[in-house]
DNA sequence: AGTATTTGTTGGTGCGCACAACCTATCACG
DNA sequence: CGTGATAGGTTGTGCGCACCAACAAATACT
């Protein structure tokens, strides 16, 4: 049933919400007194209380008292996320397949990139199985509890099938089903950009804000995740943020998915690296190149300034679009577009938001991502931590938790 | 709190939410039996009973004997609506303030048109607030009890202030407050086109998508409404849905707005007019004319052919852009895009997104809006009962419902 | 040391939903 | 036209959960 204003309940939807809630909140705080636990969720202290307590028993979240606080009144203990329970972040790419085990909260336990040419899908689950098996027999006091993964291509929504990543050369590969046979666990695969947008939201420069735009810029195009009132948009069936595929102009150059002047044919991450002359830099080697070439000409019409100026005049058109279309709080930059962004003068950024309408641009604050390198990793895990912290005590039965937790 | 993946509950809210999803659906649906809410929401058999009989006590629903229905079984009564509790519905236009009564399923009871040339905020306050107490007084055996207002202007979210009504020559006022206190009851406003998209949704051309793109052209732009997942999108202010501000051509003619070659600067209702000969057409008058000329022309390459298929060209790049970043299930075409659709050929809609990715593209239903002239007196009165439909026993108390009931 | 302040703890309360057993209304079929 | 099958409303019981109020504990301020 769509658009329905509310679902129903039941009264055991109200212990598990109220579990989630607490536990989503450790998770993203990484430590947060029971005092703020009540405050932040309204519910009443003795509540609080047994909902930690339960949190507790399953292996979840530790308690231990707060050192670095001070003030009158009895001392609030700390609840902070255990490494008990992990989940398998894993990122296919070209010539490798980075496996990672992630903690509540989000920080990176072990991770290993194990390195294949172009691997088929059969491959990657081979590999991304075994290197999660390997790194969890390395963590015997921890047990993976479920599996993400982010893909280099537009992943079907619900299943997790990837229909299309042209990187891999893969289609229709039912990537996130082959996982969780190959692992025995849950398993959900998703759109490398969405997943990068939803690590940022969470931990990096989209922290706090409600709605929020994200484009990421890589070497075979320019990718995008969108988030409204805090819900990551996935579209009727996965494949929404793909701002890379925007229209910017329409007598433009071909664009490789066949129309013409996209946002990624007009802003491609090899017309800033040749312009710095690097074959193959990373995103912070070519940031730091940009930035050197742009401050070594000193002036706007030199030959790197004037590309990062063309791109951004690109980019700024595309930006107009789609803060007048969706009005974000914040916009967050990752990839090339980052190192674009932080390489154009005051002014031209100043500008980029000029032809949008006033009300909706001024409020708009723009951000270089925050997380770097292990950002589709933690936004893999956040895809697998979703299905476990929405339902904590149905994942995890008390016996489990008490009878390897000393 | 933003982005949290879910907000507490008690006890009390799981009732709240009950009464609510039941009340929804028979506002919906204008008309449901037991068993099809028993099945629809997937409560007890018991508890749908009891969650309608509190409804009936608060005078918001009758039960009676469904006729039409056959087959074995005891049958089960059908839960109707009432028209014991109403909403106004107000719609400040050019040189009309335009009010109704509105039954809850969507259903205008009473509606009164009232001419006032570019009226001002208070002006229209006034005249809004007079005209519902009149009708309200033609109808005494109902009660209103909140209103709403679909604004041709840019509402912020929360205090629904119009930041800036540029036909009405409006800006930074006070709407819904002013409106709340005049009448002495709930009252909310919002971007007339949102709310358009609100009306197809959930009583039009929507009905039944999870995430739709609404475009309404009028005779001062092209305004949108976006629904995600069921969920109307507002942007962080308000400001969201702006499609007619989409960038199509960055080297196109300026646009009202300050910036160049938006979608509305492109696709303007004028140019349609002008090509059929009419000074000013409602919507129906330029459909109908459109398509005769259209089929007058019986050749592609006759006049109004012409401007139609160039204006349908730049709607189909803006199309493709937000299809490609939105993913939606359906998009619903209003005013006179919905009559520059119709006037199209076959051949030129199926080429609309061609452009698109496909794998987006392929499931994209384009349809025509269904509701016409009262789609914003029922999106506002949507508006208006969304807080009603929340928390359906909050407003009522028993004795009011009870004393003037029966 | 005494008081104010904040917070955890405990037992009692109310309430909403699930469940099961029972009752009722229709249809189908011989 | 009666009997069985089927669908669905009705009633009473029990359980789970969050709230509340009073109490206990741990700090800071004077």
């Amino acid at each position: 049933m769509p658009n329905s204003r509310s679902t129903p309940l039941d009264t055991t939807a109200v212990r598990r919400r109220n579990l989630s809630a607490v536990l989503d909140l450790v998770h993203r705080r990484r430590g947060v007194t029971r005092a703020d636990l009540t405050r932040a969720l309204g519910l009443n202290r003795s509540t609080i209380g047994d909902l930690v307590g339960v949190l507790v028993a399953h292996g979840w979240v530790d308690e231990r008292d707060d050192q670095t606080r001070s003030g009158v009144g009895r001392p609030s203990p700390l609840v902070v996320t255990r490494d008990r329970w992990l989940v398998a972040a894993i990122n296919p790419e070209l010539d490798v397949i980075d496996v990672a085990l992630v903690s509540l909260g989000g920080e990176i336990v072990a991770r290993r990139r194990t390195f294949v040419e172009r691997p088929s899908a059969a491959t990657a689950v081979e590999v991304a199985a075994r290197v999660v098996r390997e790194l969890s027999a390395e963590h015997p006091q921890a047990t993976v509890l479920a599996a993400g993964v982010a893909v280099p291509g537009l992943v079907r929504r619900g299943d997790g099938c990837v229909r299309l990543a042209p990187r891999l050369g893969w289609r229709d590969e039912p990537l996130a089903e082959a996982l969780r046979e190959a692992l025995g666990m849950p398993a959900a695969a998703a759109n490398d950009a969405h997943l990068g947008s939803r690590a940022e939201l969470t931990f990096g420069a989209g922290q706090g804000a409600a709605s929020v735009l994200y484009l990421n810029g890589g070497p075979s195009g320019i990718g995008g995740g969108i988030v409204v009132d805090g819900r990551p948009v996935e579209g009727s069936a996965g494949y929404a943020g793909e701002i890379g595929h925007l229209s910017v102009d329409p007598r433009g150059i071909a664009c490789a998915c066949g129309a013409h002047g996209c946002l990624e044919a007009l802003v491609p991450r090899a017309a800033l690296t040749a312009a710095v002359g690097l074959a193959h830099p990373d995103d912070d080697e070519l940031d730091a190149a940009l930035q050197q070439a742009v401050t070594a000409e000193g002036d706007a019409t030199g030959p790197v300034s004037s590309i990062v100026r063309e791109q951004l005049g690109w980019l700024s058109i595309a930006l107009r679009s789609v803060v007048n279309l969706l009005n974000p709080e914040r916009i967050v930059l990752g990839g090339h577009l980052a190192a674009l962004w932080r390489a154009s003068s005051a002014d031209d950024r100043a500008a980029s938001l000029a032809e949008a309408l006033p009300v909706t641009a001024t409020d708009v604050r723009i951000e270089v991502a925050a997380l770097g390198a292990q950002r589709l990793l933690i936004g893999a895990a956040e895809l697998a931590w979703d299905g476990l912290i929405a339902d904590p005590t149905e994942v995890v039965p008390l016996e489990a938790a008490g009878a390897s937790a000393s």
